[in-house]
DNA sequence: GGCGCTGTCTATAGCTCAATAGGTAGAATT
DNA sequence: AATTCTACCTATTGAGCTATAGACAGCGCC
């Protein structure tokens, strides 16, 4: 005999909140727009045409509602990131796909990833650090990578890993502050990017021989 | 200072607003720190030891406070930018002093570059107009260079000179915001990223031997 | 045809903050 | 000695903002 499954349980599905991505994206627009402390909930509201308490249906509280643009504004990425380092090519060739793979987000999803790159530092310390153990995630996927280049000898022996990341992603970062106002598509900023930062840590043409490339491990 | 006493002039203009450089400074911190909007005028009072509504003696409003600050952020940069970039000595050689004069006002006016890079955006359109101005002038330099580069046939002929400006600009500023948090010192980041950035811009092998690499490129 | 749920509303509490008004101690000037 | 000017102060206003409280319209469901 079964028991009355609850028709009205509490413990039934927490709330559909149909229109959440709506509004998040909303959200997302306004922020990267005004930044956080300079948009109201007001201006979020105004956005979607409904009044401002109407919001809070749907998040928490205002910082809570950047959290959640926060989180999209990294989702994914750092798994991507991580596949593409661990995976198989050559170092030049991962990095031009670290490359393209970060830049890719910009064409559809630019707001959430203004709104991670500036606004972060605003969330509540909690958040944020939970958020920071992505960026810290993604940036070793580069600098592995970049470090395998040194020691297969494709890239210069004498690079500063830790600088070449920050200076790519800092390259990377600031396409999105800039990309929509240029008019150029984002597939042929990767390729730029991509060509001039492989050709700045790759190993000059110094050595004439030709054992390098060719030492790859196994063959 | 002590000021010389103009003899015989109630026009003389004594020495008002003595504190004023202290007062900046002061602001550019808190400026940076929380940003224009997180940031309050009580913020920058405490840093200073006085009461919110003395600052009101030095700026007529925060958004005044802020284009002063702005002001110093990109003072005398551009002047600096464009001698070098109309000098002598080779492309190569003119970007890479453009990198270091780009980033080293960045070891004493850190908060300053900050506050001008990522809050002129709240600007009144007026006085944010007026500062933009400089900033196009700063990519002119870097652009001027790029291209005479390209001409000399220092630099790739197919290089898109404006994905390289705004490339090398996002690299350079990205410093400001992370180079305390990395312990490094601004010259060594200069001389890493000149490095790379004009490997990466530099046209491939000198074309004197066969190399390996040569094929990639055009041909 | 009453019930509960979703998604919206109105109204407002409670607070923070920029900016103004007006006062004054003390140094500098006359 | 009187006056002026600098560099603060106290007190307050008024606007704007987040967040809460509570009502209710429409809908699907037994």
């Amino acid at each position: 005999m079964t028991v009355v499954t609850l028709p009205s349980s509490r413990r039934s599905r927490p709330s559909p909140r149909r229109r959440e991505p709506e509004i998040i994206e909303a959200a997302a627009r306004v922020f990267a727009e005004r930044g956080f402390h300079g948009a109201t909930t007001q201006d979020i509201a105004d956005v979607l045409g409904i009044r401002q308490a109407s919001l809070y249906y749907y998040f928490p509280s205002k910082e809570g509602a950047l959290e959640l643009v926060c989180l999209q504004g990294v989702g994914g990425f750092f798994e991507v990131a991580k596949a593409i380092a661990s995976g198989p090519g050559t170092a030049a060739d991962k990095l031009t796909r670290l490359i393209k793979s970060h830049l890719s987000p910009l064409t559809d999803r630019s707001d959430f990833v203004r709104v991670f790159l500036n606004e972060r530092q605003h969330l509540p310390p909690e958040s944020r650090r939970r958020i920071g153990k992505w960026s810290r995630g993604l940036e070793q996927a580069f600098e592995s990578v970049l470090k395998e280049g040194v020691r297969r000898g494709e890239f210069r022996s004498d690079l500063d890993t830790r600088l070449a990341v920050l200076g790519i992603l800092g390259m990377a970062n600031a396409v999105a502050n800039w990309y929509r106002a240029e008019e150029v598509a984002i597939d042929r900023v990767s390729a730029e990017f991509a060509r001039l930062l492989v050709a700045g840590v790759a190993k000059r043409p110094k050595p004439r021989r030709r054992s390098i490339a060719a030492r790859r491990s196994g063959r």
